[in-house]
DNA sequence: TCTTTATTGTTACGTTATAACGTACGTAGA
DNA sequence: TCTACGTACGTTATAACGTAACAATAAAGA
């Protein structure tokens, strides 16, 4: 036949690179920021970015976080399908966990309802506790620089 | 002082239009959809859908949908918070829907993480019944055919 | 070599969202 | 009534995100 199709786990030179990237950022990168960290190492355009993104998803090397428009390195080797992230909309931090008494119940209302799931989108956004605990002790220290 | 904040439940003409517009439409409309829809009664700029749209998100009458873009009134009168989608890629219809034990699960989760929450997002992105047993139906007919 | 197909590059454009400014007008108090 | 204030909305411009369409290139087999 041709040129044969690389297999899911084959990654091209540029697909690796922007997978160390978002490996070693450790917080979402939009495709605009990728660009910007790498148009001198080849990355110029938008389609190039996005072509890698999409087959760095679907390889379940990579999320792609809906409420951000960025993305994040995949941090669990399996089960890439019941994927959830919490947003720390102070620091940016993103965590990925995995539960699988909210994915069952999600498949439980599926099934129900007859509802083929092909992708599933799980996102928390709020504050993590670090900055939760970090804001607790600032309010604390402001009220009484304020009692003085 | 001045002219009184509305309350979070009262809505201005605009505000009213986009609800309807979006109850009326069933399915979910982008920012520019509603532009579209209405350029002739008053709404021609994005800022005036998107503040519009904003308000009646935190007021509980509409959501967004992160995976699209775009914008859905509220089917249910309560627990605006714990709000889960179901959307179908092939007739783009959007089902609303509230599974406690999602929520407590991701609750349960969170908690365990001392993560405050402060939104969630949960989409399913497939196919409904509708479409998987039309589609069903058709390969079964092209079967048929074919093999005449 | 020639053909076929996968992949990448490039340009341009479409879509979504917000910043930064100004205006209209209703309300409260002098 | 007049003034000050603040909400809501308009306007323009631009940022940010995403993709269509086509050209160029590279690799594998006939």
């Amino acid at each position: 036949m041709a040129r044969p199709k690389r297999t899911p786990t084959t990654l091209s030179d540029k697909e690796r690179l922007i997978r160390d990237t978002l490996h070693s950022a450790g917080k979402p990168l939009s495709a605009y920021d990728i660009i910007e960290l790498h148009h001198d190492q080849g990355i110029s355009s938008p389609p190039t970015v996005y072509r890698a993104l999409k087959r760095l998803t679907e390889a379940g090397l990579a999320h792609r976080i809906e409420s951000l428009n960025a993305f994040v390195c995949c941090s669990h080797d399996a089960h890439a399908n019941s994927a959830a992230f919490a947003i720390c909309d102070d620091c940016g931090s993103v965590t990925e966990f995995h539960q699988d008494n909210v994915t069952d119940a999600l498949d439980g209302w599926a099934k129900a309802q007859a509802f083929e799931v092909q992708k599933t989108t799980i996102e928390l956004r709020g504050r993590c506790r670090d900055c939760v605990t970090e804001s607790a002790q600032r309010d604390l220290r402001d009220s009484n620089q304020g009692s003085h």
